[in-house]
DNA sequence: CAAATTTATTCCCGATCGGGAATTTTTACT
DNA sequence: AGTAAAAATTCCCGATCGGGAATAAATTTG
């Protein structure tokens, strides 16, 4: 289930609707621009990262990453 | 709780000792560059979302996206 | 339906990402 | 301690990110 630009795309965009933001106010709000929203929210892959985890709070969106656990097999 | 590039650097960096692999390793594996995990586990906010994402889901690391909950006050 | 609003595209352009190689520095191992 | 391995830095350079404005297109509103 690994996340793809497309599907944060989606949940991005999803999420402003519903808080009723603009892209505008958004840019505003997350101290980006205009045009980093749109692509963002366009899937494209080549988003900086910082810029999109400040987008994902400026929306209230949380992010959980879980490292594998670890299991060590003495295989012998 | 925000997640900020070093703080992702700092799981990718310890998840990838702890499946002892080399920075060279998953660069070959994860198809990106030596660069590019170097900057990564740097930190650096400027790292493309698409490699970033490609690289957790090569270490097994999971990531969870939650929008945030609709909560719709009548009040009037 | 027309107007207003929002979104997307285009343009300009400085800054820099990142692939890959070479080199230097740091870390790990024996 | 010395060596090997790993990591970091430097270099080159083509590609392009993204801020911001203007414009076009799409969507929403009344």
């Amino acid at each position: 289930m690994p996340y793809t630009p497309e599907q944060i795309a989606h949940i991005v965009k999803k999420t402003r609707k519903q808080l009723g933001v603009t892209q505008k106010d958004l840019a505003l709000t997350s101290g980006t621009g205009l045009r980093f929203i749109i692509d963002l929210e366009k899937g494209k892959p080549t988003c900086q990262i910082g810029k999109v985890l400040v987008v994902l709070h400026t929306l209230g969106i949380k992010l959980e990453i879980m490292p594998p656990t670890q299991e060590k097999y003495d295989g012998s």
